[in-house]
Parts: C-alpha cells; sequence; structure tokens
DNA sequence: CCAAAGATCGTG
DNA sequence: ACGATCTTTGGG
C-alpha cells in the first residue's frame, strides 16, 4: 500500500464522520470511525488475506460484517481501491430516525439514546446489520417506492461537517497500536471510550 | 484435528 | 477485572 492509499483511505474514513446510514429502518448519523491500512496494516484483518478478508479486497463501498469474539457484529465499510484491502470500522453514531426500532433491537430504555449506537457492535445491532448484509453495495440505489419501507442498508450522501474532527489510537487492537487512526467528531456524546487492548504490548 | 485469539460489551 | 460465546485461522 502506497503512501497515496493511506492517505486515501484516512481521508475516506474522515469523510465519513457527519453522513448518514440506514440499516434496516433505522437512520444513525456516524460520529467515530476507524481506518484499517489493508495488506500493510499488522491490525487489519486484511493483513492476512483469507477466505474472510477477501471482500476487503473487493470493490469500494460494499459493506463488511464480521462477528466479533463470539457476540458481536461489526460493520466496515470497504474503502478500496480493489486490491489493496482498505476499509473503515464503523464506531459509533447518533440515532437520527427510527428511535423505537433502536430501542427494541437494543434493550435500551428511552432516556439512554446516547448509547444506542456506541460501540461498533452496538451500532451494528442497532442498524440490525446480520451477516446477511455482508457484501451489501451501499451506494446502491433505492427502489422506487422511495424511502419508507426500505429493509436495505445504505449511506446517505457525503455531507460537509461543521464539527471538528479528533484523532487518537484505534480501539483494541494489539498492534500499531501508535496509528492515529481512530477518528471521531470533537466533543460528540455519542463517541465511545477508548479502551486500549489488554494484550497491546507494554510501553 | 485442536487450540488460541479476537477491530466487544456489560457488570462487578 | 472478568466472563460470555463462536468463528476464523494457523499449527501439528
Amino acid at each position: 500500500m502506497s503512501a497515496a492509499d493511506r492517505a486515501d483511505v484516512v481521508r475516506r474514513a474522515r469523510e465519513l464522520l457527519g453522513r448518514t446510514i440506514v440499516g434496516h429502518g433505522v437512520t444513525v448519523r456516524i460520529t467515530e470511525v476507524e481506518a484499517y491500512g489493508g495488506s500493510e496494516d499488522p491490525a487489519s484483518h486484511a493483513f492476512t488475506r483469507t477466505p474472510r478478508s477477501e471482500i476487503m479486497y473487493g470493490p469500494p463501498y460494499r459493506l463488511y460484517v464480521y462477528r466479533s469474539y463470539g457476540i458481536h457484529l461489526c460493520a466496515n465499510v470497504v474503502t478500496g481501491p480493489s486490491e489493496i484491502g482498505a476499509a473503515v470500522l464503523l464506531r459509533a453514531g447518533e440515532v437520527v430516525d427510527g428511535h423505537d426500532l433502536a430501542r427494541l433491537r437494543r434493550g435500551t430504555p428511552p432516556g439512554r439514546d446516547v448509547q444506542l449506537a456506541r460501540g461498533p457492535g452496538n451500532l451494528a445491532q442497532a442498524l440490525g446489520i446480520t451477516l446477511d448484509d455482508l457484501d451489501t453495495d451501499l451506494l446502491a440505489a433505492h427502489g422506487d417506492d422511495g424511502d419508507s419501507g426500505f429493509t436495505g442498508v445504505r449511506l446517505g450522501p457525503e455531507v460537509r461537517t461543521r464539527r471538528r474532527i479528533a484523532s487518537g489510537p484505534r480501539v483494541g487492537v494489539s498492534k500499531s497500536v501508535d496509528v492515529p487512526w481512530r477518528f471521531w467528531l470533537e466533543g460528540d456524546p455519542t463517541v465511545s471510550a477508548y479502551r486500549r487492548s489488554p494484550r497491546a504490548p507494554a510501553t
């Protein structure tokens, strides 16, 4: 992966901030993401090219879903270009539509909406994303029935966010711990807490 | 075949 | 600090 490719995945990660993603009737405004640098990033699933990570080497703006710790699902946007293996993990967001459905899926009481999509596992759950959604084209045009009743997963249009973007090390990774490829909207209450991997090398 | 690790989360 | 829970991966 060239320096230009690294700059690319970082730019795409930052461009996802403030953008909406709709998942099975719930809309979330993305507030926190992490960039993963493909075959040359030891922290990336694409570091070893296997059947699971193959999708990361495919065309951009497809959905990569994986099971984490046997319990949660995490949603990523493959950012391309093909054969690079770059992707962006969606870490947190603010539910802006479909609150009732999101609360139902998450089992959180009203008044705790800030945590509906805080953390990658929670975000995917709020959006109702499952492994069936793997490889969804996130930019495909909707059907002719308009937005109401749409049951798939799609990204909304790019936005120009007014918020400052902060950055820092990625959460939970045990390798390349120093790489500051986590990006979030500064001061947003839906951003998840930083947690260093327990397996990260001591400083 | 088996064992281990893991881009997490909630509770204690 | 710890346990839940399961798929993928790599070694023998």
